[in-house]
DNA sequence: GCATGATAAATGAC
DNA sequence: GTCATTTATCATGC
């Protein structure tokens, strides 16, 4: 699918009066955010459960299979390794109960 | 039963409060008064986060939220930003 | 009906 | 690899 980017150029805002010239300029243009299928997810966090760290080879046949890019699937299972670091500790939060 | 509140707990999103005026008023005051560069340090999180109330993890959502909000339309925080601008006295460095 | 806090994709520093 | 972010989206409050 074609990846809809976002241009940067209102990046730079700097008004005299409280401007906000602190966010990092991004050189390129950011692939927009796009939410996951429910299909796609359910195939991610299955293979998840198996194995938190995919392989390259298994991460190229699951790429494949749901139609996205190897990148994406590679990221998709670091940002789940912090969510469930994040649950984790939450669940340590409300250990005392 | 403890299950349940559990889940719902882990679903923080679902269960959204407000925080109350005061902590809004106390990340507020950080905010703008380090308004050239809004990032506080791990340091400075835990301390906001213990005179809110807060975790830091939700100190962070806030700023994180209050940076792309600001930003994306400056004008509508103009009002409160002379507010907090007024009140808070200059101590821009951190 | 938007404001607000939390989460899900995506980037970059290290 | 982790991890603090940016950004869009979600779910709720009011």
């Amino acid at each position: 699918e074609a990846a809809t980017m976002v241009s940067p150029i209102n990046q730079g805002s700097n008004l005299s009066t409280g401007g906000a010239p602190w966010y990092p300029m991004h050189t390129r243009s950011r692939k927009k955010r796009k939410p996951y299928s429910k299909l796609q997810l359910a195939e991610l966090e299955g293979e998840f459960m198996v194995n938190e760290f995919i392989t390259r080879q298994r991460r190229r046949e699951l790429s494949d299979r749901l139609n996205l890019s190897d990148q994406q699937v590679k990221i998709w299972f670091q940002n789940r390794r912090m969510k469930k670091k994040r649950l984790l500790l939450r669940e340590q939060a409300l250990s005392f109960f | 039963a403890v299950m349940i509140l559990r889940s719902r707990f882990l679903d923080a999103r679902r269960k959204r409060r407000n925080f109350n005026k005061q902590a809004t008023e106390i990340l507020n005051e950080y905010f703008y008064s380090h308004l050239s560069n809004p990032y506080p340090s791990e340091e400075a999180k835990e301390e906001l986060a213990k005179k809110c109330g807060i975790t830091v993890s939700q100190v962070s959502n806030w700023f994180g939220n209050k940076r792309i909000r600001y930003k994306k339309n400056i004008g509508k925080f103009q009002e409160e930003a002379n507010i907090y601008a007024a009140k808070t006295a200059v101590t821009a460095t951190n």
